[in-house]
DNA sequence: GAAGTCATGTAAAATGTTACATGATTCA
DNA sequence: TGAATCATGTAACATTTTACATGACTTC
């Protein structure tokens, strides 16, 4: 699965122009997918090509003419066929909890920095989708994938303030706050007791 | 942040080969950071080069010779620079998640069976963690650092789980059932009446 | 004897990011 | 008049994945 299989994802939706698609996927799959112009616009290129789009100009005053895209039936079953055929991966890719797993070298300081900052965008992706929530795609209210899709965000995204949260309380108390102070002492140390392998 | 600086990141721990970084990732970062031979062996050569690392050749039997890395003094440093100048992004790739907001275009079966194999998935993440929690990455067990991060993981993984199980649980009566069982009558529509935009 | 683990690496392919280039229109 | 939005695209770069290549040792 990658950037044209969203396209022709978005495309179901309707025609839109490589503009628009992006824009659909900033609303619905940014928290999941990121595309930007550089992957969708070549990605559209080579749905043409490959007859799974079909492209329509549009004359403008000036500035690029518009583009807007439509699935032909070749796409459209394409699309079913990769749903169909796809495993379904899912992973993080969290520099944020890099950082945190190594705290103890962190001054606490920009620990503490890190962990607001997170909380803090974690409250504008809920907000995003609250937004998104009630406004659908089109004018038919969001379909039941969207609901789903929503739901899982706002649950598992509160669930991860609600940690963060109780962590940074106790920052200046125990847990964290015991590695953090130890940097100093942990940075003298130079070579640990024990390496990854006792060998 | 690239595998680079988690294999710098690793070497904290103590000498390791590349073979056992790629043990330490598959237990400590799995579930927020992946990375394979392909990136890791390069990685090391790379840090070599630039003395970051250090690298002790073992003899051994036969097959390939094992190679012990150490982090040198300027390697440690870049470490701690790069951790301080690293913006903690914190980003989600789902296929998953891409195919649940389309599971209007999906067989009602296959619905079935993604959400039972995902949360199949959490529940083998889970495990993981508990595992990794008791047992820490060197004899000193667990850092705050990875104390914090399984935390998150048991917290974020045992809400989506939650959620999953609580949709998969009404499939057969309302909500994505609904969308799944008018496959059908949306696969004949063809063109829908409101596109993305509504130019 | 088969499966799994230890152990390293390369080369090609896929994929995505970033920066650049261009320029009109619309709103405050 | 300045900022934002509309609108498309390329080229270079970065990064990762996948497949391949090799081969002994250990455990069932």
């Amino acid at each position: 699965m990658d950037v044209k299989d969203l396209c022709l994802g978005a495309l179901t939706f309707g025609n839109a122009s490589g503009y628009d698609i992006k824009k659909f996927f900033q609303q619905s799959f940014s928290h999941f997918y990121a595309a930007g112009y550089g992957s969708i616009y070549p990605a559209l290129a080579e749905l043409t090509a490959a007859g799974l789009v079909s492209c329509r100009p549009q004359a403008r005053g000036a500035g690029p003419n518009r583009k807007l895209y439509s699935l032909t039936l070749k796409g459209r079953r394409s699309f079913r066929a990769r749903l169909a055929g796809t495993q379904p991966r899912h992973q993080v890719k969290s520099e944020f909890l890099v950082l945190m797993y190594f705290a103890h070298l962190l001054p606490p300081k920009q620990l503490r920095g890190v962990l607001d900052r997170q909380v803090a965008a974690f409250d504008q992706d809920l907000r995003d989708i609250q937004r998104h929530e009630t406004a659908g795609a089109n004018g038919d209210g969001p379909t039941a994938g969207a609901r789903f899709v929503c739901g899982y965000g706002r649950t598992v995204l509160g669930a991860a303030r609600a940690y963060l949260r109780s962590q940074r309380r106790n920052l200046d108390g125990t847990a964290l706050a015991a590695a953090s102070k130890n940097t100093a002492a942990n940075h003298r140390g130079g070579q640990r007791r024990h390496g990854i392998t006792p060998s």
